[in-house]
RNA sequence: GGGUGUGUAGCUCAGUUGGGAGAGCGUCGCCCUUACAAGGCGAAUGUCGGGAGUUCGAACCUCUCCACACCCA
């Protein structure tokens, strides 16, 4: 093996392999265990947050296919419409091109060449990662098995009355001529006016105050063009006697209402409203309760239309309001203009401001089929970990709207939805169907309805219809019913919620019984990766190293704004002056897999990660340790005689804990803590305590046959097993070294990945041996701590002494000897029975057991005397601490008594301790 | 305004039915000891956000306040 750890030339080779060998596929009859992948979309790239995810899912993929389970991990991509029909667009654009010029047939043929480029890139980043998903069974919303889903479904649903259409008050995007639901509008608060208006009353009509105008006041001064009414709160005294009276509207010199709402907030402003049905939310609602009518005065691209005032028409809707403002400015009707904060919602894709706008779509009503999908998560069939993400989705799903599912782009599953010349619609798979189906004549002109299904329609069908459904196949059967989803939670509302809902429709199951919400990934300041901020670790830079300069450019490139990129750039330069070094795929799953805890945000730390690319390190020198030691040696694999050292008997025990530790947290979707003691075992039991203990045996000239060959077999059986428990989370490291290390074991099989996971064998645990250990370590730990306090170097032997030991410390001594001379570097040890002198000596204690470092030519007086005192205050504190506790009558009296015994075993320890450390720091003084 | 979460060592975070405050990184000291200097050995470091309460006992339970983050309106 190489002396130092390079993953970059072991970890491809290794994933190529795997997939050749086809070991991703299910296999076997054992219990189903799957995982759909929350299909990426497929314009982009894989960011931290995918690597994140991945390495959970693959994780506990791996281990469910090592515990014998038929295991499936479902990839694919997600068509992404409007985000992907963006990106083609723009490159048109480049090319001086629109896509209404290409027109729809050759625009498609344009996206499908853009979706196979850039699908192949999202594969290769999951081939980095050493994703073990199911390559065969890859899939795409848009591939015809997924089409066919989606016209059944669409289908089913429009002939139960779920799906319907109608013209309702839609988010309109009007630089992308696209309805978009709610979730796909952000809105922020930002700094804008507050226009207050003159409406002047009609007929002659005069306010309580005499005056014969009211004043509303606005934040879009433009959508007066279309009031229909001004509304009033209905127990507003000071307007009450002019409710049922009319206002001459302005500009358009239209008599409109003043009608009583309660939508009315009479503290707000004037306690006047105008009211604008079909251009605000709120307004359209109070409009149908008043059969107010609902004027629209924009066209698609939110510019004044042909039904409003000449003077206007045509006019952008900010222009508009510039223009609009100016003439109420002329007619005196202009009260005054406050600042004003407001709410603005823009479009996620684009960041136009998104307009209510009236228009007709297709909608599913989702009441009946959220019902279900609620009680789904109360009864426990699907489960959210952690749990509290229950709550939001039981928030949102209790106060849900229909869902528009209607997009108007080309990119997508075109609506299964026919029209004739007089408008009536008629819904079926296809031409045929529908004509057979509506009795239609054959010379009717038909024509498909253009628009396409919002993305998360097909998404929603994910779970089921990439298992074959409509056909009942086996895969369905058989997978159908993941059993976790690893997400985040942004998408719970998006995907989650309607996943639920549409699976349980379509298959009467849950499409995953655990819902595994994992927390978002930000920068090392705490703030979220954007583009923008330019702050995005690409998590393929972490795995093969970037330099600053390629980083730089990689961040800045496409930027619009110059100042922008030089601010970028800069923090990019102080954040990583080095750029980023090659960590190797295992060390940055290993780092993800060690932070997700409860689903808590992550603020990624590089130098978290380069602790776990040096612990790759660690596994690695360890393994060279152990194969220089036993290839080409007898380690019992073909049997024959073996003896066992104590160390290997604890090396063994501790293992059965770490594997016994791991599969606790993976049950409990602790992925931290299975890390932490993996980590734990191998860095700081097997590494720090067991290797070393190893050597005494290896290194003795007259070992037996059968202790090397027991310490032999414990070193490869232990590193074998540890490779097994590590795998899932680590797959290349540990694969590369477990073909070379398995034989040796007596293990046989082709690849690691195939193994069994390691399950704790309670025979195998030995509280002897630890308790051994344990004390063989404590002596150790003394010494060495004497050697560090006083400056001993580490190469000088020594004579020590032990005294006022047992005689269970006694035989302790007999049967460690080689390992104290070996790891504390001892050269002799003489017993000492109670009482006995001693030379002058440093003290440790183990037990009652004093261990004596003689201080003639090594130690200071007074540094001893200083070691002691510190020593002794710390004892002291917790001995005055307990001492306490335990005089609290009413400690002793309520406490439970196993708790109280263990204090007072622990006082009379400290007792003891303090004792000791007073004696011998007095017989140091008196010298 | 409603809701959720977070606040523990210089930094990033654990702390599982309330019972001795931990890890990694960083820091300091010693060491190239035949797996590993991406290492070994040793050491230092905390009013557990503030306050009050429940309890024999609170980082943990209750209340309240503060700060930050996110979601919804």
């Amino acid at each position: 093996m190489e002396k130092t750890y390079q993953p970059q030339s072991i970890e491809q080779p290794i994933y190529q392999r795997w997939e050749d060998q086809n070991y991703f596929a299910p296999s076997g009859t054992g219990t189903p265990f799957s995982i759909m992948i929350p299909p990426p979309n497929v314009t982009g790239s894989l960011h931290m947050g995918h690597a994140f995810q991945h390495s959970l899912m693959d994780a506990m993929i791996r281990r469910a296919r090592m515990q014998g389970k038929r295991t499936l991990w479902q990839p694919g991509s997600d068509h992404a419409g409007i985000a992907t029909q963006m990106v083609v667009e723009r490159q048109l654009a480049a090319q001086n091109l629109t896509r209404t010029e290409l027109g729809r047939e050759k625009f498609l043929e344009k996206v499908w060449e853009w979706k196979g480029q850039s699908g192949g890139t999202i594969s290769d980043q999951m081939r980095v990662l050493g994703d073990s998903v199911d390559w065969n069974k890859e899939r795409f919303t848009m591939d015809p098995g997924m089409s066919a889903a989606v016209q059944e479904v669409f289908v089913r649903l429009y002939d139960e009355g779920i799906i319907y259409r109608g013209q309702r008050l839609v988010n309109w995007d009007p630089k992308l001529h696209t309805a978009i639901s709610d979730l796909e509008v952000l809105s922020e608060e930002e700094n804008g006016f507050m226009w207050h208006f003159r409406y002047p009353l009609a007929d002659g009509v005069k306010t309580a105050e005499g005056k014969d105008y009211i004043v509303v006041a606005t934040t879009r001064p433009e959508t007066m063009l279309g009031d229909s009414a001004v509304a009033v709160a209905p127990d507003d005294e000071r307007y009450a006697d002019l409710v049922g009276k009319e206002i001459l509207l302005p500009l358009v010199d239209r008599r409109i209402p003043i009608i009583a709402d309660e939508y009315v907030d009479k503290e707000f402003g004037t306690g006047c409203v105008k009211i604008t049905p079909a251009h605000d939310f709120n307004d359209y609602e109070v409009g149908k309760r008043h059969n107010l009518p609902m004027l629209n005065i924009f066209t698609d691209d939110a510019a004044i239309n042909n039904d409003a005032p000449e003077k206007y028409r045509g006019l952008d809707r900010f222009d508009a309001r510039k223009v609009i403002v100016k003439d109420f400015e002329e007619l005196g009707l202009l009260e005054k203009i406050d600042d004003h904060k407001l709410k603005v919602p823009r479009s996620e894709r684009g960041n136009t401001v998104v307009e209510p706008y009236l228009t007709n779509q297709w909608y599913v009503a989702v009441e009946s089929l959220a019902k279900p999908a609620i009680e789904a998560v109360e009864n426990g069939d699907i489960q959210f970990v952690p749990k509290q993400w229950e709550n939001t989705y039981f928030a949102w799903m209790r106060d849900l709207q229909d869902w528009c599912i209607s997009r108007q782009l080309w990119w997508g599953h075109q609506i299964p939805a026919w029209y004739d010349a007089e408008g009536n619609f008629y819904v079926g798979q296809d031409e045929a169907t529908v004509r057979a189906k509506y009795n239609l004549a054959a010379d009717l002109e038909l024509t498909q309805d253009e628009d396409v299904l919002d993305t998360w329609f097909s998404s929603a069908l994910w779970t089921f219809a990439t298992q074959g459904w409509p056909e009942q196949t086996e895969d369905l059967d058989l997978f159908g019913e993941s059993d976790v989803l690893v997400t985040g939670f942004d998408i719970i509302f998006f995907w989650v919620a309607r996943m639920i809902m549409m699976t349980l429709k379509f298959t009467n199951k849950v499409p995953f019984k655990t819902v595994y919400i994992t927390g978002l990934i930000r920068d090392e300041r705490g703030d979220k990766m954007s583009k923008s901020k330019g702050n995005v670790i690409d998590p393929l830079d972490l795995i093969n190293g970037i330099d600053l300069d390629a980083l730089v450019a990689k961040r800045t490139y496409g930027m619009m704004q110059p100042r922008l990129a030089e601010k970028v750039e800069k923090n990019t330069r102080e954040a990583y002056p080095e750029g980023m070094p090659a960590y190797g795929t295992d060390a940055l799953r290993f780092t993800l897999c060690s932070l997700a805890s409860g689903g808590r945000d992550i603020k990624f730390d590089l130098n978290r990660l380069e602790g776990y690319r040096n612990f790759c390190n660690k596994i690695w020198n360890a393994a060279r340790y152990v194969l220089m030691n036993t290839e080409g040696n007898d380690c019992a694999q073909n049997g024959g005689e073996v003896e066992l050292s104590l160390a290997d008997k604890w090396i063994i025990s501790r293992l059965q804990h770490a594997e016994d530790a791991v599969n606790k947290a993976y049950d409990t979707h602790r992925f931290d803590l299975a890390a932490q003691a993996i980590y734990e075992f191998m860095w700081h039991e097997y590494c720090d305590w067991y290797l070393e203990l190893s050597k005494p045996v290896l290194w003795d000239e007259n070992a037996t046959p059968a202790q090397l060959a027991g310490t032999r077999c414990t070193l490869v059986r232990v590193l074998e097993a540890f490779l097994r428990l590590a795998h899932p989370m680590m797959p290349f490291i540990t694969e590369e070294i477990w073909q070379r290390v398995a034989p040796l074991a007596g293990q046989t099989g082709e690849t690691v990945m195939t193994q069994a996971f390691p399950e704790t064998e309670a025979s195998k645990i030995d509280a002897e041996a630890e308790a051994d250990v344990e004390w063989l370590k404590g002596v150790i730990e003394g010494v060495r701590n004497i050697r560090g306090e006083m400056n001993i170097a580490p190469s000088k032997p020594l004579e020590i002494f032990f005294r006022n030991g047992s005689a269970q410390d006694k035989a302790r001594m007999e049967a460690n000897l080689a390992f104290l001379q070996k790891l504390a570097k001892i050269e002799s040890i003489t017993w000492l029975e109670a009482g006995a002198e001693a030379p002058m000596s440093a003290t440790a204690l183990v037990g009652e057991m004093e261990v004596l470092v003689p201080m003639a030519g090594l130690i200071d007086k007074e540094a001893e005397l200083a070691r002691l005192q510190k020593e002794i205050d710390k004892a002291s504190k917790d001995l005055q601490r307990i001492e306490g506790k335990l005089g609290n009558e009413s400690f002793v009296a309520k406490a439970p008594a196993a708790v109280v015994e263990k204090e007072k075993a622990k006082c009379e320890d400290l007792k003891s301790v303090v004792a000791k450390l007073e004696e011998q720091k007095a017989s140091i003084e008196s010298l």
